[in-house]
RNA sequence: GCCUCUUUAGCUCAGCUGGUAGAGCAACUGACUUGUAAUCAGUAGGUCGCUGGUUCGAUCCCGGCAAGAGGCUCCA
């Protein structure tokens, strides 16, 4: 047996070691600056410890702060550490689970009678970094499963003896760093001295296995950096994502408000949010019309019955706002929660033949939805919304070609509004619990092949989630990401071969025989709502200038050139341009900076000059002077931005 | 719904260990008639989220409720 192994580099060189070398070790082989960086080594594909030896011929990859995963070794690690520096400060705590996530780590710990504070959090920071400084390194250690057992009773920490029930024997390490062991899979850096900077962001709750049932942890969440500058940084991009929240936004730019007395969760739009809606409901009716959808209008509530007919009042009835009554006795009527019964009974108005089909109807339909108090969240979780709704009717053999003209759309509005950044997602049944879901096993397998085939033949990047499924059938979901980096399901398509079958919806094919349709459920938006959410937080409230509430402002130099810009405005208001005249008794300067801050596309504005030569002076957001326009060639400027927004 | 925290003028925020509140901006009034990011002066505005309790006395301490924030769970 040869002593030495060969190592294949990701550039595809082989190098010689002797066996039972390290990834540490290889790197200082390499350069001592590497050597300095390196978090955890991919060897065989495999992440494992840079301490690790390996001992056969592998493909390795040294992995550092700039690789994901180096990424999340070291904010595992992190984790790690938290839990020491938590035992020392506070002893007798008990440990859930310390992954790494997207931004960070978490710890879930049991402080048993003690309730942790927030002001307490800056004292364990401290210690944090007393103990990172030590540099203790993270050793990694086979346990049988029965000595793990023993370990962890001795310490009385149940949830790590709850983990272990789960495991097998043999496959069982602990990693031990300073004082503080625990059981894990790892792997590791190589020690603490790599972390230079901590920042413990917030505390929350968080039940024991994700379980409501079980008993809630405290959950510290905090983020670590190998130099205290890249900390410094991220807490500066933490500020500059909160100036976008679409909450603050909402409020400054007028759009929308909350008022206790109408009810949490339900928005009221002020009259530039309701021109920001609109622009937003004709631009996808335009799209709509194009693509052969019909709209129709719907009531905003509707009888118990149709509720049952569809299968939402048992899943949903005893969580939603509760029946309507009447004067009539037993009569109940409730909030529509959706609009899809509604439309099926449009669809049954009268008998269709297959020659009709796909029938599409639209609906900007407005929906109301109990939603847990603790679940609401400014526009992108309300209890009352509008769905960009649409239910399209067709034959099995058209349910593919209907789903790809779906996409299709989807991407034309993504692309419109300019969201390039989201993630598709398939979500499937969870094969585990068929009692979540209504429907035989022969049409949920057809209308997740469907998706999935759709999805593919559009070359869409998709993720699959097992159990994110509807009960009543398999979505394809937009998701995009709002300005602290949480995940929205905007855009969704689903294909449903239950309501149909609920609400027997029939056409008369070829054949002279009634057949059952399938539905396809879609909004590109998803709600009005959330979109507009999303979207503010995406420009940070500089809307393209087509969605634009106030387009331009008319800024008068002095009172007496109030009449000239009033004159402007009719002849703008013609044209489709909107916007007002900022006639206050302020100087030119004030009126620019208040037509700034609140993002106001164009100023127009008009003095003695202009009015002499029937012009205007344009100044653009964000940007300066553009010199003199006439209105003509204003106006035909404007247009050409929005067309060519529009058109791209 | 659960956990933790927060709630003072329209907005952003001060208010030392309990003695019924203050600033800036906004609003209103007046003067200025203004040339590309904040003119000056004055006025008004708050049962300190609501509600119990402790206290001679509560914006401040304690309880309940409501709303908001960050998570968890949920999301037709």
């Amino acid at each position: 047996m040869s002593d030495q192994i060969k190592i294949t580099l990701p550039d595809g060189t082989v190098k010689e070691y002797e066996k039972g070398t390290t990834g540490l070790q290889i790197a200082a082989s390499i350069s001592e600056g590497l050597a300095r960086n390196v978090l955890a080594a991919k060897v065989n594909g495999q992440v494992w410890d840079a301490t690790r030896t390996i001992d056969s011929d592998s493909s390795l990859q040294l992995l550092t702060w700039n690789d994901l995963e180096g990424k999340n070794t070291f904010w595992h690690s992190s984790a790690h550490l938290l839990a020491e520096a938590l035992e020392a400060l506070y002893p007798g705590i008990k440990f859930g689970i310390g992954p790494p996530i997207e931004t960070g780590f978490y710890y879930d710990v049991d402080f048993g009678d003690h309730t942790l504070e927030g002001s307490e959090l800056e004292q364990i920071e401290k210690k944090f970094i007393e103990l990172a400084r030590q540099k203790n390194e993270y050793i990694r250690k086979d346990v049988s499963k029965t000595d793990a057992l023993a370990y962890f009773q001795e310490k009385g920490d149940e949830y790590k003896l709850d983990l272990l029930e789960g495991l097998a024997d043999g496959t069982i390490t602990f990693y031990e760093q300073g004082n503080f062991t625990d059981l894990c899979r790892g792997p590791h850096i190589p020690n603490t001295g790599f972390i230079k900077a901590v920042k413990l962001t917030n505390i929350a709750g968080a039940y024991w296995r994700g379980d409501e049932k079980r008993k809630m942890l405290t959950r510290i969440y905090g983020v670590t950096f190998p130099k205290d500058k890249e900390l410094q940084e991220y807490l500066i991009l933490l500020e500059e994502a909160k100036k976008r929240d679409h909450r603050k936004l909402g409020r400054e730019l007028e759009l929308f408000c909350f008022s206790e007395k109408v009810g949490m969760g339900l928005p009221l739009w002020l009259p530039k949010g309701t021109l920001l809606r609109e622009r937003l409901i004709n631009f996808m009716k335009r799209a709509q019309d194009k693509s052969g959808y019909q709209q129709v209008t719907t009531p905003h509530i509707g009888h118990k019955a149709l509720y049952e007919t569809s299968g939402h009042y048992e899943k949903y009835g005893k969580d939603s706002f509760q029946p309507i009554t009447t004067p009539h006795e037993g009569e109940e009527f409730l909030l529509k929660p959706m609009n899809c019964p509604h439309h099926c009974e449009i669809y049954k108005n009268k008998p269709h033949s297959y020659k009709e089909l796909p029938i599409r109807y639209a609906e900007f339909g407005t929906v109301y939805r109990y939603e847990q108090s603790g679940e609401l969240h400014g526009l992108t979780r309300v209890r009352g919304f509008t769905q960009d709704d649409a239910h399209i009717f067709c034959r099995p053999d058209q349910v593919k070609e209907e789903f790809i003209k779906v996409i299709d759309l989807v991407m034309y509005v993504f692309k419109a509004l300019g969201f390039n950044d989201y993630t598709a997602q398939i979500s499937l049944r969870d094969p585990q619990k068929p009692e979540k879901y209504i429907g035989g096993d022969e049409n949920w397998d057809k209308a997740e092949s469907a998706i999935i085939e759709a999805a593919a033949e559009k070359g869409l990047e998709t993720v699959t989630e097992l159990g994110e499924a509807a009960f009543y059938g398999p979505k394809l979901d937009f998701m995009v990401k709002d300005a602290l980096g949480r995940k929205w399901q905007l855009g969704t398509i689903q294909v449903d071969y239950n309501l149909p079958e609920r609400f027997q919806l029939e056409y008369i094919g070829a054949d002279n025989q009634k057949h059952r349709p399938v539905m396809i459920h879609r909004a590109p938006f998803g709600s009005l709502e959330r979109f507009i959410a999303v979207l503010i937080e995406h420009c940070a409230g500089n809307f393209p200038l087509w969605l634009a509430p106030e387009q331009i402002n008319i800024l008068p130099i002095s009172e007496k050139y109030v009449g000239y810009a009033e004159e402007i405005k009719v002849m703008l208001d013609e044209a489709g341009i909107t916007g007002s005249i900022d006639n206050r008794d302020e100087k030119i300067g004030r009126k620019i900076r208040d037509s700034e801050v609140k993002k106001v596309p164009f100023m127009l504005i008009v003095g003695e000059k202009e009015q002499e030569e029937r012009k205007l002076s344009v100044r653009k957001h964000g940007e300066g002077d553009m010199g003199n326009f006439s209105l003509e060639e204003f106006i035909s400027y404007f247009n050409g931005i929005i067309a060519e927004s529009l058109n791209k």
